[in-house]
DNA sequence: CGGCTGGTTGATTGGTTTCAACAAGCGTGG
DNA sequence: CCACGCTTGTTGAAACCAATCAACCAGCCG
């Protein structure tokens, strides 16, 4: 899952990925709507999503919530928090989730033997800087339904990066107030929204699974441009 | 200028602000509303700014800008753009702008020598992007005024770590457009928004000069909690 | 059968944008 | 020197988008 991913940004050899897969920890296991709480016993481990989806999110003293990035199956879990004093946001399961830890000694053999790889998990990095920028500017510039139309978009490319679609539907395991508080907005006109959405008969969504009917038209009217993800095109096809 | 930054992470030796200082590069000038075009020459330069303010944006077909992030002095300023095949974002300054390039190898060098300064580089980048991710909270779940308050913190707080600050003054070299689209907002509504923060009395803002009167005050307004800066208290007291 | 969560709807309020016009400051060139 | 254009800031009125409040429905589970 972790290797599909990392194959999206570089070409990685058979012993690449062996070498990958032997050095993937324990599993831990996380309910829904529970926080997944990094105590700091190795600082350079990472966490691997293995299932499930979780969120990085900040609450407010009045209850505000603010949704700041979606964590799938083969997203790393925490790189930052570690090196830093202190958090400065949470972490929580939205579905059950499965992780599991590479260890920092683990991540220094790997690098060290592929370059591959280092580029890999380099290019990981910036990459998921990329897509918290591309946040900002839904939040801040994109109308309601194009933010809408372009979570979709990006969902269900960076799931498609890992091999969780069938063709043009993914699922989507996410509320209404999910929605509303990744986009900044409130469950009731993110419903109006939907609505609107579903009526242009660009998508379905329901019992928690999306179909994208019409790909370029959601694109073009969510302004989605794919260079943000930076998949690479001639990396990762299967 | 980036070393006085770079102490705000990790406290240096003076041989390591030596080393840093020789390996500072020869300069580049940029005029006002120009873009800091980033050649592909050496993927692994660093830009650092000596003097003046950028910032990051994506523009729309239709016109619509987003600001993404301000670069204020020591900034590192296209770390990520080059490992990355395009650019999925434009870097402009925002007042006449000095640069100085880091080559590859003079990063190499210096991470290499000394590990505080690699620990002190490491957490630039992660401090960067939890700036980012604040700004994802802003734009999503603060009001006009507060957005407007967290952002003047922010800034002064940043201005601070690398001595551009007069006790409770700072400049603020943006134009209320500029303010608008980093914020998400119209100018016209900035204009409005500026008049009530005035009206609070906790700030000044005029000739490109702010003065906070009341720092817990606006703080407190904004919701403005400076851990996510990630500045350590130890670490960087003049 | 409750009780819970998640989704849906309507009416009202309020915050923001839009459009349009105008004032102040500043550099340039006639 | 003053006129002119340009940028930046400011103001008002109208239109619009989104939040709020409140109620209700459907599905699920103990």
């Amino acid at each position: 899952m972790l290797a599909h991913k990392l194959q999206r940004f570089v070409r990685l050899s058979q012993d690449d990925l062996l070498e990958l897969a032997d050095h993937l920890g324990c599993r831990r296991f996380f309910d829904t709507r529970t926080d997944i709480i990094e105590s700091g016993d190795d600082p350079h481990a990472v966490n691997v999503v293995l299932d499930g989806w979780a969120c990085r999110y900040r609450l407010f003293a009045d209850g505000r919530r603010q949704i700041v990035g979606f964590l799938l199956p083969g997203d790393l879990c925490d790189p930052h928090v570690f090196l830093l004093d202190r958090m400065d946001h949470s972490i929580g399961a939205v579905t059950p989730v499965v992780l599991s830890q590479i260890s920092g000694a683990s991540i220094k053999a790997l690098t060290a033997h592929s370059s591959a790889l280092a580029r890999a998990f380099h290019r990981e990095t910036l990459a998921t800087a990329a897509v918290q920028r591309e946040w900002a500017v839904s939040l801040g510039r994109r109308s309601a339904i194009e933010r809408l139309a372009h979570l979709f978009c990006e969902l269900h490319a960076r799931l498609a990066a890992v091999g969780l679609t069938e063709s043009a539907s993914c699922p989507i395991p996410l509320t209404q107030v999910d929605l509303a508080d990744a986009l900044g907005q409130t469950s009731v006109h993110i419903n109006r929204t939907l609505q609107e959405l579903r009526g242009t008969g660009l998508i379905s969504l329901g019992g928690r699974h999306l179909t994208i009917h019409d790909a370029d038209g959601l694109a073009q009217l969510a302004h989605f441009d794919p260079v943000y993800l930076h998949f690479t095109e001639e990396a990762g096809r299967p």
